[in-house]
RNA sequence: GCCCGGGUGGCGGAAUUGGUAGACGCAGCGGACUUAAAAUCCGCUGUCCGAAAGGACGUGCGGGUUCGAGUCCCGCCCUGGGCACCA
């Protein structure tokens, strides 16, 4: 007897009715409670890939989920849409990106409703579209007029050869990926958006945040990288002004033996003209790209400049190096040495025979020795005359103090954090809007003007932007005194647009403003899900942007995300799955073998989301049986024709046992999706207690009232995640209103309800028996029935009890 | 190098607050149905000893805390993500 399953014919059943009764089209409603849930928007780089899938499932099936308990659900979809595989894909094949973008999106959406995805496709937001990225550029003037944004030399990588700026990414084994020539690093003027103003209110607001993950708040907090130190000033004899450092370790500070600047520092290049030795070792440090892992993992190298500075406590000459792990625009260029308490300033004095002095012992009177291994702990202070024998805090004050007193120095808050640099020399992104008038230096583009529109009609060549090609774009008037002047042909950061989509969503035609009142009902988003890799960057520059549009008074909200969910990688034999690997599979493909619920469970079930998931084409074939499985219970039930209501007085003890099922499942279903996230157990879930039907075999009035109770149930806790199958069976079981309509289901206390229980019973720890005694039983008659027990009779075998533990509802543990 | 995760049967994973390790599924083996195969259904399935009852061992490695540790603590190993121009 063949299944009556067809996917394809159920699934578009489903989406002609979702399509016709537009019931994922939502307006702000001020009497009911609104759920925004919002996934992090694909790049539209061809086709769906499989990590698409999983987010956005992930996503749909929280968001039918909170649908069905009544909230009032918005979800939205649209495209991050500006980037480097457009340009990419450009050079390769000779499509303008915007061309290649906007057919990828096309494919993309067709296969996203494929999915029956519950979105409000009214809402659709596409980055490169200049009604969207007029607001970023006018926000981006507004932060201009404000002083949050400036100008500045900053690093990038550059290709000598392709005389071009690559990505990180484009830096292979320190050479250009194109031209394979060893990249350099060269000084640029960027625009810089100073998100150091907020660095404290980002930080002290994760203690605030509940719904976001433990790790990624951590991950954030360390970024951020707050800390308390000093900074003072060392004097260069000859030189008008001090070397200013910053460390957190004042106390160290008589344990200073040399210091080291970076090679763009202008006292190694003043060393530089006078010595070729020194021009030589600078020029070598330039040959390496800009990303701190290399910086940090690249064999320490220096060399002395051959002049001093006065040590600021004790007098004493300290020699300068000119060293590749410094930087210039991290901190002030120059650190001071202590080889004696720092790892890193240890190898590098030892590696060139620099002295190690030791300025602080073990606290608990320990000994060490300086010249076998840096000692970092904190300790007491010692050679370090006036402040010998005081702590780490102690030292601290004092030192600080003397700095204050002399004014050599101050007490310093100090983050890691640094401003975000938003220019980017390449073409298929958001123009900055800035002239350049030689008059006027650089002017914002007044509000009239924007947008500023990207040519998408171009010659993509590759090398440098088109921009730059073409005078009808970068000739201008200045709009201050209209002398002529030069537009800007850098574009921004893709993570700018990126920032501030998720509000743009609940507004998405304003015309007259970034974000109108619409806004002010759906921010924040209560459930916001993508990738762990995006932890940092992307979430830190959201709230950032978030606080930005708050103080311009366009939203009250300060947090962007109430929940945070971060998922992870699909892979295929250990490795994530990439076209650069050929271990993708097609979601395409499956959709069209087995239709789309089969691939919704499948993700759902294979892991948990927050973990890398392991793709099996096997699993995906058990899904499809299991749906296959459900199909045919349901059809077999109905088969029986209608049911009666239960009259739970009258039911046998195999009917209370499924009836007692079935409301353990849906309690259990309830809290792994609305609380847990766990999907994965809540299919497991559902899997048992379709077994649970299957065995049940009893055609009596009651036997198929229950199991019409459970397989009902089942559709319901399921349809989040399947919810074209459940539409279908929900209208065989019967049902008049469509699944989508229908509210989450409730727990039957009474059906609970269990006269005995089965507990473990252990002697010292070990499993040796099981009892089952009335649900209501007294700890003394636990212990009695347990010590009755034949098997931990023999392990007992007369020894003296020494206590016993008895844990409710689950052991008794008898230690002897 | 630094920050954040992860490591449990042949495989994906479960064990939610320190309380029965291996739910659910995949694969495998045995059986039913079939002329046969596929599909479907039923049973078994961590390792070792044992006819069975039952026992010993077992959650990356080495220690520790506890009546009891996959879970907590200390020290390692391996592996994934991020490190500011991939998105």
């Amino acid at each position: 007897m063949s299944s009556g399953y067809d996917p394809e014919q159920v699934e578009r059943a489903a989406q002609a009715q979702w399509a016709e009764s537009r019931c994922f089209e939502v307006s702000e409603d001020a009497d009911r409670e609104k759920f925004y849930c919002v996934t992090m928007f694909p790049y539209p780089s061809g086709k769906l890939h499989m990590g698409h899938v999983r987010v956005l499932t992930i996503s749909d099936v929280i968001a039918r989920f909170q649908r069905m308990q009544g909230k009032h659900v918005l979800q939205p979809m649209g495209w991050d849409a500006f980037g480097m595989p457009a340009e990419n894909a450009a050079i390769q094949r000779g499509i303008p990106p915007a061309r290649w973008t906007y057919n990828n999106i096309d494919d993309m959406r067709d296969q996203l409703k494929r999915l029956g995805y519950a979105y409000d496709w009214t809402r659709e937001v596409t980055t490169c579209r200049p009604e969207y990225y007029r607001w970023e550029q006018w926000l981006f003037t507004r932060m201009f007029e404000k002083g949050l944004v400036y100008r500045q030399n900053a690093v990038v990588n550059w290709d000598p050869v392709d005389q071009t700026v690559l990505a990180n990414e484009q830096v292979i084994d320190g050479r250009g990926w194109r031209s394979d020539a060893l990249v350099e690093r060269r000084e640029i003027p960027q625009w810089f958006m100073k998100i150091t103003d907020y660095a404290d209110e980002l930080l002290e607001e994760l203690d605030h945040m509940p719904g976001w993950p433990d790790s990624v708040k951590t991950m954030q907090r360390n970024w951020i990288g707050r800390s308390e130190g000093i900074e003072l000033g060392f004097d260069v004899p000859g030189e008008e002004e001090p070397l200013t450092v910053y460390t957190t370790r004042p106390d160290t500070l008589m344990g200073v033996t040399y210091m080291a600047v970076a090679a763009e520092h202008p006292l190694a290049r003043k060393a530089a003209e006078s010595n070729p030795e020194i021009a030589k070792f600078i020029e070598e440090c330039r040959k390496t790209d800009a990303a701190e892992a290399t910086l940090e993992t690249i064999e320490k190298k220096g060399m002395p400049l051959g002049i001093s500075a006065e040590h600021p406590l004790s007098g004493d000459a300290v020699p300068l190096w000119v060293a590749n792990f410094v930087l210039m625009g991290y901190g002030t260029g120059a650190v001071m040495a202590v080889p004696g308490h720092d790892a890193r300033d240890w190898e590098f004095a030892t590696k060139y025979g620099l002295p190690i002095v030791q300025v602080i012992e073990p606290a608990d009177g320990g000994t060490i020795d300086v010249t076998e291994a840096a000692y970092v702990e904190y300790g007491v202070l010692v050679n370090s005359g006036g402040y010998d024998g005081m702590t780490f805090d102690e030292a601290f004050d004092a030192i600080a103090e003397h700095f204050e007193a002399t004014g050599r120095g101050r007490r310093k808050v100090n983050f890691r954090l640094r401003d975000w640099g938003v220019s980017r020399q390449r073409y298929w992104g958001t123009p900055i809007p800035i002239i350049y008038c030689d008059r006027c230096g650089a002017v914002p583009v007044p509000e009239a003007d924007l947008p500023v529109v990207l040519p998408e009609d171009v010659e993509f060549k590759g090398v440098g932007s088109p921009l730059r090609e073409m005078p009808e774009f970068f000739e201008t008037s200045c709009p201050r005194c209209g002398d002529e002047a030069r537009r800007e042909t850098d574009t921004f950061d893709t993570f700018v647009e990126s920032s501030w989509y998720f509000a743009r969503y609940a507004c998405p035609d304003a015309d007259d403003a970034m974000l109108d009142e619409r806004a002010h009902y759906w921010l924040p988003v209560d459930q916001y899900t993508g990738g762990i890799e995006h932890a940092i960057l992307h979430l830190l520059y959201a709230r950032f942007f978030q606080r930005v549009m708050r103080d311009e008074g366009l939203t009250e909200e300060s947090e962007p995300f109430t929940n945070l969910l971060t998922q992870g990688m699909v892979l295929k034999n250990g490795a994530k799955m990439s076209k650069a690997k050929g271990n993708t599979v097609d979601p395409q493909t499956l959709i069209d073998e087995y239709g789309a619920d089969t691939v919704r469970l499948f993700m759902m079930f294979a892991a948990p989301p927050e973990q890398a998931l392991e793709w099996s084409d096997e699993g995906v074939q058990g899904s499809f049986r299991f749906l296959r499985r459900f199909w045919s219970a349901v059809e077999a039930h109905v088969g029986g024709g209608d049911t009666v209501a239960i009259d739970a007085g009258s039911l046998d003890d195999a009917q209370k046992e499924l009836r007692r099922k079935t409301h353990q499942t849906i309690a259990k279903i309830s809290d792994d999706i609305g609380r847990r996230h766990a999907f994965n157990t809540a299919v497991a879930a559902a899997m048992e207690l379709l077994n649970a039907v299957n065995r049940l075999d009893d055609d009596t009035e009651m036997g198929r009232a229950v199991i019409q109770e459970a397989l009902s149930s089942i559709v319901l806790i399921l349809s989040p995640i399947v919810p074209h199958i459940a539409d279908a069976l929900w209208e065989m079981l019967g049902h008049d209103e469509p699944v989508i309509d229908q509210r989450w289901p409730e727990v039957d206390d009474v059906a609970l309800e269990q006269e005995l229980v089965e507990l473990v019973v252990q002697v010292n720890g070990k499993l040796r028996g099981r009892i089952s005694v009335d649900a209501e039983a007294e700890e003394g008659d636990i212990v009695a029935s347990a010590l009755a027990d034949a098997n931990v009779e023999r392990f007992i075998d007369g020894k003296a009890i020494r206590k016993t533990i008895v844990v409710p509802g689950r052991l008794v543990n008898v230690v002897i």
